[in-house]
DNA sequence: CCAAAAGTGTTCTTTATACACCCATGT
DNA sequence: ACATGGGTGTATAAAGAACACTTTTGG
């Protein structure tokens, strides 16, 4: 890294503002949606709770950044993850200027079912309508991801990332009950995520349910990216 | 801001990268959908178009420093803005790590007319579809920031923000069209958008054209505030 | 046999699309 | 008179919304 000594050169007489990094990590409960949060061992707002998230390094990249500090504090890893929004107000962090590039993420709650927490760091998974009070701006930052999820999931397959890889029918209308706070019809729900035809029907079914036994679905990403590129738009 | 001092105590051993702002400006030319460039006068890419920008200060928000800089650069201001993506590729600048945010906007450029600039610095508004290389990563920023503008348009009242504060219904299907970069049928599109009920036709025509002199329209703001509040989307 | 979710079609309403001619104005 | 964009309605197709019963499985 060269810029070490250029940044001297050029532009050490400017005080920076601290870059840091912060993930609003969706998971499907069996019945709500769930944000994951960080319990906060220090001061400011020790005790409080919080997104997971930390300094930028230099050599690299806000999301790699994200995916670093979540893997630290909560071990997840290879999720979904987009950039939401970036955060600058002057007083959002009481000890200086901070500026924090806010990440959201879907992770597949299956495949991290007992709560998280590598540090010492406590770290659990809240309800969204039963959020703690949260640290900092956290709780914009949590209104502006949620607001991000509902408006996007509609129209981009990204509600398969909170589902296991095989799913039923009925677990993916739950997923977009829970996500857009109504009731969707049956059927007309079925004739349409069918009608997309991006739905792989395996020869496998649900196993061990007290009720007749749903088929299974794949999402095929395949044939979406096909889709998408002759101009197709994914719709609920 | 008490933050300087406690900035020294807490962080002064982490280096941090320099952050910025960098303005994507539309406008509505004649015939074309233009984005508004400056030309560089130092090195780093002396000479090559670049969006205007600058340094974030300590005791602004990044979009005051969007809104600042633009001021500073093209003495336009009080436009439409949002945050478009914060870029953050470790070598987007050569000299140094440097992290930008950046803005997107929309002008109505009847008000600039006369090509803006203020500093030495030379100002210029292209058509979208022949920019010259751009400077850093901006041909990306530009990518996302073309983009976003497509996307938004169609779903969000936007696009008045590029027209006058009076206008035709032919002026507004114009501008659908050139930023959707597809035709648009004249009674379909007039049956539509009349039908929200959104457009305000004013007692006064269109003077000095060589044709039927049309209606003069207001986009009604105030009117779609309460109509989106109680679940309503604009659509085109 | 009961509870619980899976699975399945049709009707009606609403919205989207396709399409052609006369009108007003300035040159 | 002609060139230019303004202004208007209808018919067809497609999509969305409303709606109820039978099937399968485990307990």
């Amino acid at each position: 890294m060269p810029g070490q000594y250029l940044a001297a050169m050029y532009t050490y007489q400017y005080p920076r503002p601290a870059l840091t990094v912060d993930c609003v990590i969706f998971g499907l409960g069996d019945e709500s949606l769930k944000v994951l949060l960080i319990q906060r061992a220090h001061d400011p707002f020790a005790g409080r709770w919080a997104f997971p998230g930390g300094f930028v390094d230099m050599d690299e990249p806000t999301e790699t950044a994200a995916r670093r500090e979540l893997w630290e504090e909560t071990g997840i890893e290879d999720m979904f993850m987009e950039q939401l929004y970036t955060f600058s107000a002057v007083d959002r962090d009481p000890r200086e200027r901070v500026v924090s590039v806010a990440y959201f993420a879907l992770v597949k709650l299956a495949n991290y079912k007992v709560t998280p927490g590598s540090d010492a760091q406590r770290a659990e998974w809240f309800p969204v309508s039963q959020l703690p009070p949260l640290a900092f701006d956290h709780d914009e930052i949590f209104k502006v991801a949620l607001a991000r999820l509902k408006g996007k999931v509609r129209y981009q397959p990204i509600g398969f990332e909170l589902l296991p890889e095989k799913f039923t029918l009925g677990q993916l209308q739950r997923m977009y009950e829970l996500i857009l706070g109504r009731e969707l019809d049956k059927r007309n729900f079925r004739k349409k995520i069918l009608g997309m035809g991006l739905l792989l029907p395996l020869p496998e079914r649900q196993k061990g349910v007290s009720h007749r036994a749903a088929t299974l679905y794949q999402f095929d990403r395949a044939k979406y990216k096909a889709l998408e590129a002759s101009g197709f738009m994914f719709e609920i």
